[in-house]
DNA sequence: AATGAATGAGTCTTCATTCAT
DNA sequence: GATGAATGAAGACTCATTCAT
């Protein structure tokens, strides 16, 4: 099975990678393991090792592409107009990544979640494009005069993800009662702008 | 002598959960080691086989343990007063069961985040009279006007809780730089109230 | 099986050695199964790891042993006398061992003559307090004159080891035919002293 | 065409053998990787397998081809003279080819002194000529009364390739440092005919 | 004939759990 | 009840070998 094509080569990581994010969203980092893996994507135990070069590695791989895939969709979706609208249309974006591709998001934001000395870093590394997007449109809400400029943007930016993050385990914890995954995006701009108990809130919600 | 004995048990049964809240929130049910739980306490290997049937079970202990102290935790002090001032009291309650018991809050955050089948219903269960204290607080401000009406109370009451836990993660992500404890409670309380990124929470902070 | 005696572990420990170099000798270092071994001692897989930490670990801890042995039978056999007669009973110790120990002299010789980058340091050390009791003796004899003095001790140290286990080699590799390990004590002194060939050697011998 | 494919088949061959000695000198049998081997032989991995069934196969063909280029080393220079010289000349021969062929020899040497039932008789074989000339020259010093007779020529043939073999590793062992390639000649024969330790020995060289 | 991706047997190593003392 | 040695299942990772292209 030589000589295969580039492409083809990246088809198999792809479903490598794929199936990690099954594996780890199911059973975290240590949990995981790499022969379910590869037998999950279709091939024998040591195939992930012609692709990753540890498990660590393939974790990495598998964060790294589910942070692309939002930071993606996240460009894409940029409406312009004022601040709440960018960052409603990005949150919208998210949400329907994580319609597609609930397993990465999940690894991605367990993980976050979990903070644990051995992955975070991974974590970290690979979400920064992520936050930087988010960090742009609330610097220019800043510039603009929409965001307190009080508070360091890299915080507002934790911030405003958090809050995406927090509705998501909600979401799961509750078996999808409550957010549903339609109500995610107006929630978590609400929450961020206005508060979550303010009656300005509601107002303008 | 039976009586002291059935003491003496219960002693060393705690300080095995402490023990193990510690390891536990250092390197997660996966990474936990039996055997340094057991040297922590004191012991030596085998003796939390004489205690706990297995690692989950001890797990569990730690778990529920830490959901009982926790739970604890709201009763102590009400002010009175303004809706905001009594939730921030309730934060700073809060804060201060954190400081005494980091390594059970911290077992207890990650397994909320991982909602766990076997986990998620004990701390379900045990945060329970925690989320009542608050919706009670959060009811009697929706009946003096002071939160919107719009939205159940036991949402709200998860989205105040759900704050805390989320800046305890960046504390902890972030080792403590941002936010730090003393800064979380009059976070939490702005952001329920006003948002994260608006000026009016600017202002009133 | 608990609170075993620090004999009992001792005993294991050597049960555990005296194995590895019946491994080592046959196989090698990359070659020797840790799990042979522990079977070969009687135990399971496993509790190799309960007295060393790596295979590498257990190698050393062989050459360390078969060093040992040599070195102790060394010293115990020392007659004084002239150079000549202090080293030819040296050899005859060395031989003792070789005959009750071959494992462990094999592992010596066959790495040490093989001086793999991984294995050689490990030799060396262990080697080292060997080549200083030989050398020790070789001092003596160049300050009364028995010795050339013209050439480093320790080079001359390292010969005679060599000699030595040169003769070894090639009796197992006759398959004892030649020299018999009667012979090799003689040998190697007139050697080391006289040479292979000379007429010297042939008289003094 | 048949020609020169099966010409360039012997060339990818040789390629291969040679590139397996640096593998084998360096890492041993065990250690060896193919993949390794192929790489530096300017072939994928594969590509070994088109010429030699197994690893072990290509082992044996580079110790068979290391003896056949060392066998060769010793017809070149016989200066004729004294047994001392014309030793001395052989020697210098060696190790002009162990300069050329140092992988080879180490392969080689480390094999012989290993005596592995399956290499070692391919060694001995290839061996066998070279341990002739030596014993030719050793035998006209017998009768011319240069050497003891009281030794069957064979076996001081047998020392005296040992000696060299000892140097050689010991060359190797002190990464260079003693003896140089260039004293080993001078050093054998010494060794040879008066000993490594005797003052004879010291005033003669 | 060369390639190199896929394979999976083989090994080290870890560590929860057992149990004799 | 405490101990800690022994156990062996489990799992990451290696790499010789195969074989489709």
């Amino acid at each position: 099975m030589a000589r295969i094509s580039k492409e083809l080569r990246e088809i198999v990581r792809e479903r490598l990678i794929e199936a990690g994010a099954r594996q780890f969203a199911e059973a975290g980092l240590a949990g995981a393991r790499i022969d379910v893996i590869s037998r999950d994507a279709g091939f024998a135990k040591g195939t992930v090792y012609n692709y990753f070069a540890s498990k660590q590695e393939l974790f990495g791989a598998v964060v790294e592409e589910g942070a692309r895939r939002a930071a993606g969709r996240f460009a894409q979706a940029d409406p312009g107009g004022s601040v709440r609208a960018r960052l409603r249309a990005a949150a919208e974006a998210d949400v329907s990544v994580l319609r597609e591709q609930e397993d990465f998001i999940k690894v991605l934001v367990r993980e976050a979640m979990s903070f644990r000395p051995d992955t975070y870093p991974i974590i970290e590394a690979h979400l920064a494009p992520y936050l930087f997007a988010v960090a742009g449109v609330l610097a220019e809400g800043v510039a603009c005069g929409d965001v307190r400029d009080d508070r360091p943007v890299p915080q507002l930016a934790l911030m405003f993800v958090g809050t995406l993050s927090l509705l998501y385990v909600q979401h799961w914890a509750s078996n999808g009662a409550w957010p549903t995954l339609d109500e995610i995006p107006e929630l978590a701009v609400t929450w961020f702008f206005d508060g979550a108990a303010s009656h300005a809130a509601g107002e303008r919600a």
